[in-house]
DNA sequence: CTAGATTTCTTAGTTGCTAAGATATTACAG
DNA sequence: CTGTAATATCTTAGCAACTAAGAAATCTAG
């Protein structure tokens, strides 16, 4: 079945749409089981991706489309889950900087775990060149929606 | 560079939360210039990807996981944006039937185009046999989310 | 016909957000 | 230097959307 194969464009745009509303519903249940809010769950991703480097409250705040005084809110909570610590910046005062605790990870694993074996297991069924085309459509699309995003202000 | 372009697993879903992340901003943007919230859009999906099929308010509340008492703000906010319609059931009076307004695609359209042309000149970089991949893997991991959404009740 | 189950809506209370402004610090023009 | 403006975070008051519990209407089965 040929056309079966070859979806269209909207179709592909479809499917990503449905998807994406299911993985919306899926961080609303996953925060709702930390105790957090989805907007706590956004910026520690951010937190874990950027790594070695520091992240600012603004940063934040920036990244998650919410004014600072919620960041504060989100911090405080993040913060007594034990997921991550504020340190003033030597170099700038005002700021404060946000770095992961070294358990985060692990405590998110607890719950993220059994999706991403899921995960795992759907992406297994994909050979080596299937999931570059998936890895560079991720990463694209991602670019996309952020540049959209930041246009847009 | 053979290695870049195959990523591992792990690399992938790295890819795919981040875009994710980007993804659950994108809506919550969207949500807030249509005066509705992220579980409005999430319903007004489901509505309009189930077409002719029709939709009850508590199908909507167990899509959306809340309760039936938050789908009641959900509707009167769909319905006062004139996207959706309350349709009594004439076979169970219980029931309310959410059917989607004829103007309601293109009203949708108005903010959503401008994200979706950017979306479709993403795809159009790809063959149809990526696109293929790709669509499909949209679908089956929508279906390993609802799935595992589903049985953690 | 009645008792229980189902479906939606209502109400009271909670949470997380914004907007505006307070506070502390930094940057810069003169 | 010094004073003024800009910046970064936090605080506060108010608002919007959620939950939990239960009311009201309707359906289902014995």
């Amino acid at each position: 079945m040929e056309a079966e194969r070859h979806p269209t464009v909207p179709d592909a745009i479809g499917a990503m749409d449905r998807m994406i509303a299911t993985m919306i519903v899926g961080q609303q249940e996953f925060a709702r089981r930390f105790g957090l809010s989805v907007t706590d769950l956004v910026c520690f991703a951010y937190v874990l991706e950027a790594g070695d480097t520091p992240v600012t409250a603004g940063d934040l705040a920036t990244r998650a489309h919410v004014t600072t005084g919620a960041i504060t809110g989100v911090l405080n909570r993040l913060e007594g889950r034990g997921f991550v610590a504020r340190k003033p910046d030597p170099a700038d005062r005002r700021r404060v900087l946000v770095v992961a605790r070294p358990t985060a990870v692990e405590q998110a694993m607890t719950l993220y775990g059994p999706f991403y074996e899921r995960l795992a297991e759907l992406f297994a069924d994909y050979t080596p060149d299937e999931l570059a085309v998936l890895t560079d459509w991720f990463t694209r699309a991602g670019d996309v929606a952020r540049t959209f995003l930041e246009e847009s202000r």
